[in-house]
DNA sequence: GCACAATGTTAACGATGAAAACATATCGCA
DNA sequence: TGCGATATGTTTTCATCGTTAACATTGTGC
């Protein structure tokens, strides 16, 4: 029918599948784990033929990377809203409980995000620019100061990411309880236990 | 044929089939991800038709949690003679070390013991009398001495597992460099980063 | 206006976890 | 010693899954 020119990236068939099946697999994983999520129910829902997948992905493996990446997106909006309104060693607990509160909020897609990474390197060193990860050692590099080494601000980081993650995979895996973790979260990220004492 | 009492769990027509599954999983694990992990597959390679296994495990999960469970007894074992060599922040550290250690060398058994965990309850808290989160409750306490709080004592504690699980996790999933990672871990599970400072 | 590429569909395959019905080995007990 | 009950294992069957192949349709560009 009517010639609609539209958006740049306009779609033949369906408008856009390819957002429209990451975005039902989010809206899934909010009642799912991914190790149940499958390619056959996202493309049910979506009111298309499991085949049909694979005109926008290679198997199933790159449409579930394509959900993490998409993953990390959300993750490193939220962050940034928190680095905004602080800098330095405030910043990083504050980064560091909105990470854990993200994890606890989103459990299937933050494993996810982790069993399916999209892109391969060290995230705390290749992340780009405005990742969760670059926002992190951005941060440690300014609570640091100038002086700090680089292997120094590169140890930091990574024991600050460990922290919460490993923390909000114990609470998300059920080793500890939720409560009684959430309730640690400030004492654990203390100034000293980051090594910004 | 001839009456062979043999053990006390001596078993019927295979000899030990529960265990053999289990020990069977811990094999394929060795080389596989648990996601890929088939029922069949174990069964197969034991020499017994895929439905034998219902006569032990009410499903697959089951089988999982009964390998994870497995899995934590190996870890328990290991950290146990690590913990038998030093006491309090020594042994904290070296406990540290050893844990890393064995998960990166037992990626697919490690992820699966914190997917399809066997038991519940908080482990710091339950955790049976030897096991990994048990030893380490007690070094932090005992690194604390007696003037230490109980609730210190479950915060330091599950500061130094949080540490050691999410680096572990984040090499596991290569989100941080396997070799990077490794050079690092003395100086994050660093005396003041646990908090023994 | 038409060839062609992009997008989607239906049908089929092999593998999987699980249930049901059936077979047999071992044990407890008379 | 023999026998029935029970524990253990097998075969058959089913629905679901990821994936491939062959075919259909829609929109785009010359």
């Amino acid at each position: 029918m009517s010639s609609k020119s539209a958006a740049v990236t306009r779609a033949y068939h369906h408008g856009d599948l390819r957002s429209a099946l990451i975005e039902e697999a989010l809206r899934l994983l909010e009642t799912v784990q991914p190790a149940v999520l499958s390619l056959r129910e996202i493309a049910r829902n979506v009111g298309v033929s499991a085949t049909a997948v694979y005109r926008h992905f290679p198997d199933k493996d790159f449409l579930l990377g394509a959900i993490a990446e998409r993953g990390f997106e959300l993750l490193a909006k939220r962050q940034r809203t928190v680095a905004l309104r602080a800098r330095g060693q405030p910043a990083i607990a504050a980064l560091g409980r909105a990470y854990v509160r993200f994890a606890l909020e989103n459990p299937g897609l933050y494993r996810l995000m982790f069993t399916h990474r999209a892109y391969a390197g060290d995230s705390l060193k290749d992340g780009p620019q405005g990742s969760a990860a670059w926002m992190l050692r951005e941060q440690v590099a300014v609570a640091l100061g100038p002086a700090a080494t680089e292997h120094s601000v590169a140890v930091t980081a990574l024991r600050a990411w460990s922290l919460v993650h490993g923390l909000s995979m114990l609470i998300l895996d059920r080793q500890v309880d939720r409560q009684a973790g959430e309730a640690m979260i400030n004492a654990l990220i203390s100034v000293e236990a980051v090594g910004l004492g």
